[in-house]
DNA sequence: AATTAATACGAAAACGATTGCGAAATAATT
DNA sequence: AATTATTTCGCAATCGTTTTCGTATTAATT
C-alpha cells in the first residue's frame, strides 16, 4: 500500500543512523552540512514522506485544527472557512471540517471525537439549537484550545471572533424606519444564539429610540424547515396587522421571504421593505435586489486562524484570552428597502 | 494539555495489562464477559479516549478521507460534500477537506501533502487549470484510494462519478432552439475540463441536429476573475451579432452573464435565453428566474463515500474499478428560457 | 603532552496503541 | 491420574518518528 520509504529504510541507504537522518532532515546544528546534504538528496531521489502519524505521536501534535459549523451550505461559514484555510496552509496545517446541521447531538457527538487530541484546535460556531454547553466545557477543560466565531458560547472563557450584531441591527432597523416602515419584524432562528440576542437588542432599541412603542416590533422564531419557514412568514404577511419592514437575523430567512412574498399579491420594497444579514454575492441579482448587512466572514476566518498560529506555534504560550473581539459587518443599500 | 488517560494508566487502575484492556475494549472473544464489563464501566468513569495517532501508526490507517475541491463557495461542491460527510460520519470517518482554488500548483501542493498516508483515500474534483496529472498519477501509483466527481481525469484508472453532462446540455441546447434562439453561445472555463468536454459535445451536437451549421455555436473561454468574466460577457453580448441563446457550463458564468446584461439594455429572456447549470437553491428568485440544469450533488457525495466505505472496510478488497459511473441531472425550466 | 572543548554521530528509549505468542488456570478427555 | 483442550490473560515486539544520552574523533587549550 504505502511503498514510500520510511526513515529507517532511507538511514539504510545512506549508512548512517535514523538518528541521524532525522536530524539531517530537521536541520540540526549536530550534523555536518555535508551530511545534510547528502541525506536531503537521497531523501528527495525515494521520496522520502515523513509518517504524519509517527510524528504526532511523538511530539503529540498534529498539525491539524478542526473547523465545526452548523451549516455548509451557507456563504458565510464558506467564506470563514476559506478565511481559516488561507492562513492555516501557509502554515502547514491541515483542516478537518464538520457540519453540525443545526442539531446540538450530532454537535456533541462530534466535539466528542474531537476530545481525543486528533485536532491540535477547534473553531467553532455553535448550532442553533445549543443550549446546553456542557460538551463544550468538557473540550475546554481538556486544554483544547477553543475559538468561536460569530455564534459563541460565552460562558466559555476563550476568545470569542463576532461581528458588530447590535449596531448593524440598529443601523438596519433604523434604516427601515426611515424608509418609512410602520411594523416592522424580526426574523430569527432560535433565541439561544448570541447572534440572535445582540441583534435583537439592537432591533428593539433602534424602535424604542425612534419613539414607537416596544410592541410595535414582531418577532418570528423560525424552525429549521425551510418549507415551514415560508409558510410561517406567509402566515404573518397575510396577517390583518402584517409588518410593512423585516430585519432577518439571517440569509435564509431572507430568501423564505421572498419565496414567501411570492405566494401573496405584495410587492418588495412598496408593501414589505427587507433588509438581511447575508454574504450572498448576488444579493444584487435578486428580484429585487437585496439591501444586506455583509460580515468580514474571510476575514474573521483570518484572524480565527492567525490567532491560532499564535497560540500553537510558539513555545511557551498562555491560555487565549477571555475577550470578545468585534470586526464590523457592512451595510448594502439595495432595491429591497428603497422608499417610493 | 492532554489530560486524558492512557491505555496504560487505565490499565493501572483496573489492576490488568494494557493488552488485555485494549482486547477488552475492542471485543475480543479471548477476554471474560465479566472482565470487559469492568474495563469498559471504568473506561466510561476515568473517560479513556484511544489515541489516534498510535492507533493510525500501528493500524497504518487514519480513518480520514480528503476531499479537494477547486472552489469551497460553490453549492454543487459543497453538497457533494454534505453527502460523503453523511456517510463517513455513519462509518466513523473524518473529513478533511482543501480547496485548491482552481490553481494547479495549489492542487499539486495540497496533493503532495497527501501522498504520506494522511488520508485513506481521496474524493477529488480537479482544478479548471489541470492539464498536466502527473501528481495524481503518482498519487494513484502510491496506491491512495482515488475517486473523482465531476471533473474526473479520464487518465487515471479508477471509478468516477459524473452526470449525464453530454445529455443535459443536449437538451438544453434543443430546449433554447425550440424557445427560437437563433445564434447561441456556450460559455465555459477551461477547455481541459472534462465537464466542459462533454457539455460542449452536447452542445455542439445539439445544433448539429437542428440543422444549423456549426459555427453557429459561439463558444466562450472565461477567465477566472469575475469581474473580466462579466466584461468579456458584456463585449459579446454588444457586438453585431451577438447570440440570443446562453448555455452556462458553470453556474457562476450565469451569474456572470445576469451582471453583464444589467450593464447593457438587453432583457432576459426576450432578447436573450439563459439556460446554465447550477446548484442554487435561489435560482427561482433571481430576476428573471433561472432555467437550470441541476446536477445530484448530494448523492454523488453519498456514492462516492458508499464505495470508498466498501472499499476501506472490507478485508480483501480489489483495487477501485476503472469505470464512470453517471447519475444523472435535472433540467428545471423558469423564466430565463421563456418564449414571449 | 595532557587536558578540555567542540563536533558529529549512534544506541536506545520514548509516544500509545495492537497483537502474536506464551503461559497459567481451569475444564474436558482418555 | 495423566493428558489434552479451553479459557483468560500477560510479555514483548511493533508501527515510524524524535530526542536524550553517551561516545568517538578531532581541535583547541594549558
Amino acid at each position: 500500500m504505502n511503498s514510500g520509504v520510511n526513515l529507517k529504510e532511507l538511514a539504510a541507504e545512506l549508512k548512517l543512523s535514523p538518528s541521524t537522518v532525522s536530524r539531517a532532515l530537521n536541520d540540526s546544528y549536530e550534523i555536518s552540512e555535508e551530511t545534510k546534504k547528502k541525506v536531503i538528496s537521497m531523501a528527495e531521489k525515494l521520496n522520502y514522506q515523513p509518517n504524519p502519524f509517527a510524528r504526532s505521536l511523538r511530539e503529540n501534535k498534529s498539525k491539524t485544527i478542526a473547523v465545526v459549523i452548523p451549516e455548509r451550505i451557507n456563504n458565510f461559514f464558506t467564506q470563514v472557512i476559506d478565511g481559516i484555510e488561507q492562513i492555516m496552509q501557509q502554515h502547514g496545517y491541515h483542516l478537518l471540517v464538520y457540519n453540525t446541521h443545526e442539531d446540538v447531538d450530532r454537535e456533541k457527538k462530534i466535539i466528542s471525537l474531537l476530545l481525543n487530541g486528533r485536532a491540535d484546535a477547534i473553531v467553532m460556531s455553535v448550532s442553533s439549537q445549543t443550549s446546553d454547553v456542557s460538551h463544550l466545557e468538557r473540550l475546554h477543560e481538556r486544554g483544547v484550545p477553543l475559538i468561536f466565531f460569530d455564534r459563541i458560547c460565552s460562558g466559555i472563557p476563550t476568545t470569542k471572533f463576532i461581528t458588530n450584531d447590535y449596531e448593524s441591527a440598529y443601523e438596519a432597523t433604523k434604516h427601515l424606519l426611515q424608509q418609512g416602515c410602520k411594523k416592522t419584524s424580526f426574523l430569527m432562528l432560535s433565541k439561544e444564539l448570541s447572534i440572535t440576542k445582540e441583534r435583537l437588542r439592537g432591533y428593539e432599541d433602534a424602535i424604542k429610540a425612534a419613539g414607537f412603542d416596544s410592541d410595535f416590533a414582531v418577532s418570528l422564531t423560525c424552525e429549521q424547515d425551510e418549507e415551514s419557514n415560508i409558510e410561517l412568514i406567509r402566515e404573518m404577511l397575510q396577517a390583518p396587522d402584517r409588518p410593512d419592514g423585516i430585519l432577518a437575523s439571517v440569509e435564509k430567512l431572507a430568501l423564505a421571504t421572498y419565496h414567501a412574498v411570492k405566494r401573496t399579491d405584495l410587492k418588495i420594497p412598496k408593501d414589505l421593505k427587507i433588509i438581511s444579514f447575508s454574504n450572498m454575492k448576488i444579493a444584487s441579482l435578486l428580484n429585487p435586489s437585496l439591501t444586506t448587512i455583509t460580515q468580514p466572514a474571510f476575514t474573521i476566518g483570518e484572524e480565527c486562524a492567525k490567532l491560532l498560529i499564535k497560540k500553537l506555534t510558539r513555545p511557551k504560550q498562555p491560555d487565549l484570552l477571555n475577550q470578545v473581539i468585534t470586526i464590523p459587518s457592512k451595510i448594502t443599500i439595495r432595491a429591497s428597502t428603497m422608499a417610493e
